[in-house]
RNA sequence: GCGGGUGUCGCCAAGUGGUUAAGGCCUCGGAUUGUGGUUCCGAUAUUCGUGAGUUCGAACCUCAUCACCCGCCCCA
């Protein structure tokens, strides 16, 4: 009673197993129809790599890390994965295989921040990394893949925003332009946007504050940001992923305002968005990081990828039913009633009996609750070796053999 | 880090200053010593998140505190 699950945690429940079973089945079939992998990386990294991975501009490394020093080591609850995968495509040497090389992932992340609707301290991540394809193909096969994914948990009004970042090369000048087209008005936003002016100006464009996005509009913004061209390069391979995905029957918007949070982007950014989900509307981003791999010390690869919050995830798929067991034997005697539970569960069933030996409606009422099947097993049964077998959803009752009682769970 | 809201049984709740704190669901028992999911009866909160104060009297008023929820920020 007095200790509770940490703020910002949920314990996964019995009732509510079944909803994550089905994602993560879907996840799996999606993804490995498409050659993907399924790799798992510790929860906790050196900190160094989400300092160095991550970015320390970024919210994500600056104030939300769960870090602890154990033997003069610091120590960080991952925050997010791609670092992780990144960290082990480099331990293990997956840069000298043939590209792509493509895993999937699932599992916790940890970030302190005060939790409300669609946000916790520890929540669970679906993702996908791709390396060493540097054609658009293969950002169109992520954004696909996401699609099919959604659309396998029966989600199919989401709305999938692209964005192209550009390269290093394009991107300082694309900030710089940016800022320009920002000075004028600069006094009149809103502290975090003056902050992230120097640092970070891209993210202004992300600021929802309404004064802010006021002056966005008095100024235009929209237009100069659209009217600020990328490089040749990065604006073919923004061309190319359009024409991909037009050719996969993908549907998008473009936003030229969509900034992804994290550093390490580069070229493609985009997010897949839900009406139903409150104010925390994202269930998937993701993009290139062509630069990533080198950062963390390994050769210069291109890449790409996503990831989903299972939570958020969860509350826009319908719960699913906690599943019954085959079969409750209802019995008095209770050595008969244990024999028959183990000999249905070595032919692989889900079997149980009354613990208590209660009355017989008891133990029918039990039965009803929990199981497909009620099997009598009273004096007449046992002594003339057959059983009577309650079908409890339709209330059909038959006296059989085991093998029939077996045959007929089966359908 | 900043704003707003809510705390009465395992769950959903009524009560908003006057002796024993409605009701429903769940659970358990009985009607029914071999037939459930329909019905009927019964049981289950010395106490209203916690602490202090006001009052003859507090779940109800005041203050503090804690917990949770929602929003900002940020993100999945």
């Amino acid at each position: 009673m007095s200790i509770k699950a940490p703020k910002g945690t949920k314990d996964i429940l019995p009732s509510e197993i079944n909803d994550w079973y089905k994602i993560e089945n879907a996840a799996k079939e999606v993804f490995e129809k498409a050659n993907f992998k399924e790799i798992r990386t510790p929860i906790f990294e050196d900190t160094c790599l989400f300092e160095r991975g991550v970015g320390d501009t970024t919210d994500i490394v600056n104030k939300e890390m769960y870090t602890f020093i154990k033997s003069d080591r610091s120590l960080t609850l991952r925050p997010e994965n791609t670092a992780g995968v990144v960290r082990a495509y480099l331990e293990h040497n997956f840069y000298r295989e043939s590209p792509p090389v493509k895993f999937w992932y699932k599992g916790p992340m940890f970030r302190y921040e005060r939790p409300q609707a669609g946000r916790q301290r520890q929540f669970h991540q679906v993702g996908i990394e791709m390396f060493g394809i540097q054609d658009a193909s293969a950002d169109a096969e992520c954004i696909m893949l996401a699609v099919e994914f959604l659309n396998k948990l029966g989600l199919n009004d989401l709305i999938v925003e692209i964005n192209s970042l550009g390269c290093p090369k394009c991107r300082q000048e694309y900030k710089d332009r940016l800022k320009k087209a920002i000075a004028p008005f600069l006094d009149g936003l809103c502290e975090d946007c003056k902050n992230r002016f120097e640092k970070n100006p891209l993210r202004i464009l992300d600021c929802k504050n309404e004064e802010c996005n006021r002056l966005f509009e008095k100024y235009n913004l929209k237009n100069t940001v659209s009217s600020i061209k990328l490089c040749a390069e990065c604006d073919d391979h923004y061309k190319k992923l359009k024409k991909y995905l037009d050719i996969l029957n993908v549907k998008y918007e473009e936003n030229t305002f969509l900034v992804r949070g994290l550093d390490y982007y580069t070229k493609t950014v985009f997010e897949i968005k839900s009406n139903n989900l409150g104010s925390q509307n994202a269930v998937c981003g993701g993009g290139r990081y062509d630069g990533l791999v080198e950062t963390l010390g390994g050769p210069h690869t291109p890449a790409v990828g996503w990831a989903m919050g299972m939570e958020r995830l969860n509350s826009l798929i319908p719960n699913s039913e906690t599943s019954k067991i085959d079969f409750f034997i209802v019995s008095d005697n209770q050595p008969e009633a244990v024999k028959l539970t183990y000999k249905l569960r070595n032919k692989g069933f889900s079997a149980e009996f009354d613990y208590n030996t209660r009355k017989f409606a008891k133990q029918l009422e039990k039965a009803s609750k929990i199981a497909r099947f009620a099997v009598i097993l009273g004096e007449d049964e046992i002594n003339n070796n057959y059983f009577t077998v309650k079908n409890l959803i339709d209330s059909q009752q038959t006296k059989m053999s085991f093998d029939e009682l077996c045959e007929l769970a089966k359908s």
